[in-house]
DNA sequence: CAGAAACGGGG
DNA sequence: GTGTACGTTTCTG
C-alpha cells in the first residue's frame, strides 16, 4: 500500500464492469512533486431522495419492486428546515438515475424525488469534502494500467483507492499555465479550415517559455522553424507533453483555436493525445456551444471569463487588454493577415511580433484574472473548469448545495421549464434612483452603505424557509394568520412579506458566514507584512465579496433551485426605503441629495434648507 | 408587436 | 450524461 499527496486538477468517471469509477487527475505534492497521478475511486455510489407518501414500508418495498434499487435507506433530512423522512435511494450506475427517476415520480407512494440531478462528480466532491485545486491524501495500490487510461507517459502514477481521499490542504497553490495562440491563412475573411492552413502557432508559459512554431521566420530569435504544417502541431504538441502544464489557456480558444487545431491535426493525420490518461481533445456539448477539454490539463477560454470578470461594451482581446493595463496591443487587421505572411519582408515579421504579442498578453490576462477563480473554485468546491464557465448565479448555487449538505438540508429541485418560463415574466423593481441634478457641482459629500443587500438579507433574515405562508405549507413558521405574532416577524415594506426572526434562514446564515469569513481574512491581511501573502490574501477576501454580493440577485435568477420573487422583491424594498430614510436623516443637517443609486448618494450642504429644485423654481 | 433568430469572440 | 449557456439585439411574419 501506498501514500500520495495530490492537488486535484479535474475530476470524471468511467465505467468499468458496470460499475462507475471516479478517477482523479492531479499532481503529486511532496514526494515525487510534480508528477502526474490518476487516482481511481470504485467506493462511491450514486444515489437520490424519495419523499414518500403514505406508509413508509410499503413504499420500500414499491420501489423495491418496480426500479430493484441498489439499496434503500431510511434518513432524516430537513426540508427548508422542516425534519422529514426521506428514503436515500442508492443505483448500480449513475446513469441509472436519469433513467429511472421517471419511472420512480410516477409511483402512488412517491410524493417527490429531490437531489436527482446532481453530476456524479459534483456529488462525489460534495459527499467526500474535497476541493478541486486543493492538496488531499491518497492512499492505495500502485497499478500499472487501468481501463480506458492509455497514456504512454512513464511517469504517470496509476492508484486504486482503498478509501476516500482527504483532504489535507485547502490552502493557495502555485500552476504552471500555458498560453497559445493560432495564427491561420486567410484569404477570403474568416478562415476555412478545411482549406487554409495554420501559419503561426504561438506558445507562451509562466515558465518561461514565449515562442512561435511556424514555417517561416528563421532568422527570428523568438521562432521556431519546422517544415511543414503538420511538424508545427507535432511540435506544438510535444511542448505540451514534455513541460506538464496545468492550464492551458486560450481567448476565445472554445469557439476557434481548438476547434481549428482539431479540423487540422485531423487533415494531417497528427495525434492530439494529450490528454493526462492519453486520451484526445474533446468537445463538451454545453448548451448551444462547446467547451474544448483535455482532460487533467485544465482548459480556461478567457474570453468567457472576461465577459464576467469585467463590465464593458466589448470583449475583444485589444479591448480587454486595454483595460486592464492601460496599453495599446500590437494590431494586424484580422482580415489582412494572409498579406502580411505573403509578403516575405518587414510586413512577415510584423505578423509574428502580432502572434507572440497575442499570446503573451493572454498569458498575461491569464495570471491577472485566474487567481481569483481559483479562490472561488477553493471556495465553491466544484472543479476550475466548471468555475470558469459557470454563471455566477451557478457559482452560488453550487456554493449553496455544498453547504445544505454540510447541514443535511435537502437541496430543492430545479425549475421545471414551465416554472422556469414563468419565474421570466416576473419583474421586480430594482434600487431607488434620484436622476442627477444637472451642473457642477462642488464639496459634495458622499454616502454609501457596506453591501447593502447582503446586509439586508441578514438583518431581515430574508430566506424563503422563514417566509410566512397563508398555505401553512412550511408548518413550523405559523399555520394560520390568526396565530401569527406580528413581533416574530421582520414585515417587508411596500408587499409586507413576513420573515420569522428565528430560526435564521439557510441563506441568511451562509452569506453571514461568508462575510465574517471575509473578515477574518482582511484581519489576517493587515497583520501580514509579507506582501505576496497579502496579495493573496486580499484575492480571497475579494472572492468572498464576489460571492457574498451574487447572493442577493440570485433570488431573482430563474434558473435558481433557492428562487423566490418574494425574497427579490423585500430585498429591493428594504433597500429603497433605506436609501430614502438616510436621504432624509442628512436633511435634517442640511445635507441635499442630488444624486441617488441604489445604495448611495451625493448631497450638498445648504443651510438654508432649499433644495436645488426649490432654488429652481424661484428662479423662474 | 411579439416571438424567432442571430450574435458575441476568433482569422 | 444525475447533461443541454445566456442576455441582448436584430430580424421576420
Amino acid at each position: 500500500m501506498e501514500k500520495r499527496k495530490m492537488i486535484i486538477i479535474d475530476i470524471d468517471y468511467i465505467t468499468n464492469n458496470d460499475k462507475a469509477v471516479v478517477r482523479l487527475f492531479g499532481k503529486t505534492k511532496g514526494e515525487k512533486e510534480g508528477q502526474h497521478i490518476i487516482a481511481l475511486d470504485e467506493t462511491f455510489e450514486p444515489y437520490l431522495y424519495v419523499q414518500p407518501k403514505g406508509d413508509i414500508e410499503k413504499c420500500i418495498d414499491q420501489i423495491e419492486e418496480k426500479i430493484e434499487p441498489k439499496n434503500i435507506v431510511k434518513v432524516e433530512m430537513k426540508d427548508f428546515q422542516i425534519k422529514k423522512q426521506f428514503l436515500k435511494v442508492f443505483f448500480n450506475h449513475p446513469q441509472d438515475v436519469p433513467q429511472k427517476r421517471d419511472t420512480l415520480r410516477g409511483l402512488e407512494c412517491v410524493s417527490n424525488i429531490r437531489e436527482h440531478d446532481i453530476p456524479f462528480y459534483r456529488r462525489y466532491l460534495i459527499d467526500n469534502d474535497l476541493f478541486p485545486m486543493g492538496v488531499v491524501e491518497v492512499e492505495g495500490e500502485l497499478i500499472d494500467s487501468y481501463p480506458t487510461i492509455t497514456s504512454e507517459d512513464k511517469s504517470l502514477e496509476i492508484m486504486k483507492l482503498n478509501h476516500s481521499p482527504k483532504m489535507v490542504d485547502n490552502s493557495y497553490q502555485s500552476f504552471s499555465i500555458l498560453s497559445f495562440d493560432l495564427e491561420v491563412y486567410n484569404p477570403k475573411g474568416m478562415p476555412d479550415s478545411s482549406k487554409d492552413e495554420i501559419i503561426m502557432i504561438g506558445a507562451a508559459s509562466n515558465t518561461g517559455i514565449a515562442k512561435v512554431i511556424s514555417t517561416k521566420g528563421e532568422d527570428l530569435d523568438f521562432v521556431e522553424t519546422v517544415p511543414t504544417e503538420k511538424d508545427m502541431i507535432e511540435s506544438f504538441v510535444n511542448l505540451i507533453k514534455e513541460n506538464n502544464f496545468d492550464i492551458i489557456v486560450g481567448y476565445n480558444s472554445d469557439n476557434f483555436d481548438f476547434p481549428y487545431l482539431r479540423d487540422r491535426a485531423k487533415i494531417l493525420g497528427v495525434d492530439l493525445d494529450l490528454g493526462m490518461d492519453g486520451s484526445s481533445l474533446k468537445f463538451l456539448r454545453r448548451g448551444y456551444t462547446n467547451a474544448a477539454t483535455l482532460k487533467g490539463l485544465i482548459h480556461v477560454d478567457l474570453y468567457l471569463v472576461m465577459r464576467r470578470y469585467m463590465n464593458l461594451d466589448r470583449y475583444t482581446l485589444e479591448r480587454v487588454y486595454l483595460e486592464l493595463f492601460g496599453e495599446e496591443k500590437i494590431d494586424v487587421p484580422g482580415d489582412k493577415i494572409y498579406q502580411y505572411w505573403d509578403s516575405d519582408s518587414e510586413p512577415l515579421n510584423q505578423l509574428f511580433d502580432y502572434s507572440l504579442d497575442d499570446t503573451v498578453s493572454t498569458l498575461k490576462i491569464a495570471e491577472q484574472t485566474l487567481p481569483i477563480n481559483l479562490e472561488l473554485t477553493r471556495v465553491v468546491g466544484q472543479p476550475f473548469f466548471d468555475i470558469t464557465r459557470m454563471a455566477t448565479g451557478q457559482q452560488a448555487e453550487w456554493y449553496l448545495v455544498r453547504k445544505a449538505f454540510e447541514i443535511d438540508e435537502i437541496v430543492p429541485n430545479k425549475p421545471t421549464g414551465q416554472e422556469f418560463r414563468n419565474r421570466k415574466h416576473a419583474s421586480n423593481v430594482g434600487g431607488y434612483v434620484k436622476e442627477p441634478e444637472v451642473g457642477l457641482h462642488e464639496n459634495l459629500v458622499q454616502f454609501d452603505f457596506r453591501s447593502l443587500y447582503p446586509s439586508l438579507i441578514i438583518s431581515k433574515n430574508i430566506s424563503p424557509d422563514v417566509l410566512y405562508r397563508e398555505d401553512g405549507s412550511l408548518d413550523n413558521i405559523a399555520t394560520d394568520i390568526g396565530s401569527v405574532d406580528e413581533e416574530d416577524y421582520y414585515i417587508s415594506p411596500e408587499h409586507h412579506y413576513m420573515f420569522k426572526k428565528f430560526p435564521i434562514g439557510f441563506i441568511p446564515s451562509v452569506i453571514g458566514n461568508v462575510l465574517d469569513e471575509r473578515v477574518r481574512i482582511k484581519a489576517k491581511m493587515k497583520k501580514s507584512t509579507d506582501y505576496t501573502e497579502r496579495m493573496m490574501f486580499d484575492v480571497q477576501q475579494q472572492a468572498l465579496k464576489r460571492l457574498a454580493n451574487t447572493m442577493y440577485g440570485v433570488y431573482g435568477y430563474s434558473r435558481f433551485r433557492w428562487y423566490s420573487f418574494e425574497c427579490a422583491q423585500a430585498i429591493t424594498a428594504w433597500g429603497r426605503e433605506n436609501i430614502k430614510n438616510a436621504m432624509k436623516y442628512a436633511e435634517n443637517y442640511g445635507f441635499y441629495a442630488i444624486y441617488a443609486d441604489t445604495d448611495g448618494f451625493y448631497c450638498k450642504y445648504r443651510p438654508d434648507g432649499l433644495t436645488e429644485e426649490d432654488l429652481k423654481a424661484r428662479r423662474e
